[in-house]
DNA sequence: CGTCATAAGCGTATTTTATACAGTTTGCTG
DNA sequence: CAGCAAACTGTATAAAATACGCTTATGACG
């Protein structure tokens, strides 16, 4: 029952709420976690997500997207609620849910002095050092979210720069699903989607030959999503 | 950042957070859910998902579950965290952010008093009300996580009894995609997976012949799962 | 100036999985 | 004992995933 239905008989506890942001970035190959260091009391020292707590007029997602520009300098990033936090002493201090989301960011876009201020830090996933409270476990929550989503919706190229190649391509979806893709096949399968744009451009930063850029086709896609169809990645 | 990280220096406010359930049953053929009549003001007779606030000492899921077996008399329910509604105006009443879970449950086994005496009523999902607030978009919401859930986990049989025909199974995952499915290679795929016991029992209520019944082999699966197996149903 | 190394890119054969479709069996009913 | 309705079985075809090897482009280097 929804509050207002019943709050005339009704143990009604107030509580904190929080957002706290797991953000992912791509490079070189590798998946990496912007997590942060406290530099106060209490947990001086610790990692931990960057988060906040919800205003009392304020949309948690809102809230969660306040955080990140106030971070990253970034607007508009690819956020989406993973969970809410919910144990009754997760965290020592007090009572207070956090809800959890997950943001996908291009990695050189972001503000770098202002992530530094924050001090802020990238970890590769592998390296990620253990966080505060139940971050960790959020951060393990997050990744195999990303990992069953990027199957069927192409929230991959949230990672990459805009123009892209496909071997970038694929060393991203080597990462999430943390195995080695064959390339003649991974490409035969992304060109068949017919949703890259081969652009007329190279990247040569990896290879003598240098290999062609493309786009991700967002209008085609949602054309595709709308008239009932489900792609699948790998 | 987390709450206890930075008390001292942010804007920290305290609000309801509540949680709400969709439960999920399974009947003649069609998907139900089981939703409550309002029979006090505010929004008298309006129908509502059931729900409760949270109470200060109790997990988030703990109170889920405390809801549901108040209303049901149920214990040991299939029951998953779908995520957290938090707009700031989702509740015109005061601020109050709620947690939804669904909740699978075997439609026969559920205490009917029980139910009745709160006003319960079971809804075939073409033919839901309006709900109060945002829980028609709960409801929404939820059917879209177990129609993409019912494929790569098998909760399915969570809303079935423990002894089922094939032919029932089927008709579970038609309402559940809703689509008719071919009935020859939905048991012979269902049959390859190994993991559907048969017993030495029919079931006559639906025919002359009776048709088998089966369980739904857990331990197997376990092990399965364990060592890395992926399945996929329909 | 030629060859060497490296990553990009292409094509085909094979296996696996999904789909489409038709007929037989069982057992009660009238 | 004929008729009916649902349970059950099998096979042929199409589509998709996998496995695998060779060619091409280009800067580096002797």
């Amino acid at each position: 029952m929804t509050p207002a239905l019943k709050d005339l008989y009704v143990q009604k506890d107030k509580m904190y709420v929080a957002t706290d942001c797991i953000i992912f970035g791509f490079d070189a190959g590798k998946l990496k976690l912007l997590v942060f260091k406290r530099r106060v009391e209490p947990f001086l020292g610790t990692w931990s997500l960057i988060g906040s707590f919800v205003r009392m007029e304020e949309d948690v997602s809102v809230a969660a997207k306040r955080v990140l520009t106030e971070i990253t300098g970034l607007d508009n990033v690819f956020m989406e609620q993973l969970k809410a936090y919910g144990l009754a002493d997760r965290d020592p201090g007090y009572r207070c849910v956090s809800i959890a989301q997950f943001a996908l960011i291009r990695i050189d876009d972001y503000d770098k002095e202002l992530t530094e201020k924050h001090g802020a830090h990238w970890f590769e996933l592998e390296e990620l050092p253990e966080l505060v409270l139940d971050h960790s476990q959020m951060v393990e929550d997050a990744m195999a979210r990303l990992k069953r989503k990027a199957r069927y919706q192409p929230i991959g190229f949230e990672l990459l720069p805009e123009k892209f190649t496909i071997p970038q391509l694929q060393s991203l979806y080597e990462a999430i699903y943390q195995k080695k893709l064959d390339d003649r096949n991974f490409r035969k399968k992304l060109m068949s989607l017919g949703l890259l744009i081969k652009l007329n451009e190279k990247d040569k930063s990896s290879s003598r030959r240098g290999a062609f850029l493309y786009k991700f086709d967002y209008d085609n896609y949602q054309k595709l999503v709308k008239s009932g169809y489900n792609f699948e990645i790998a």
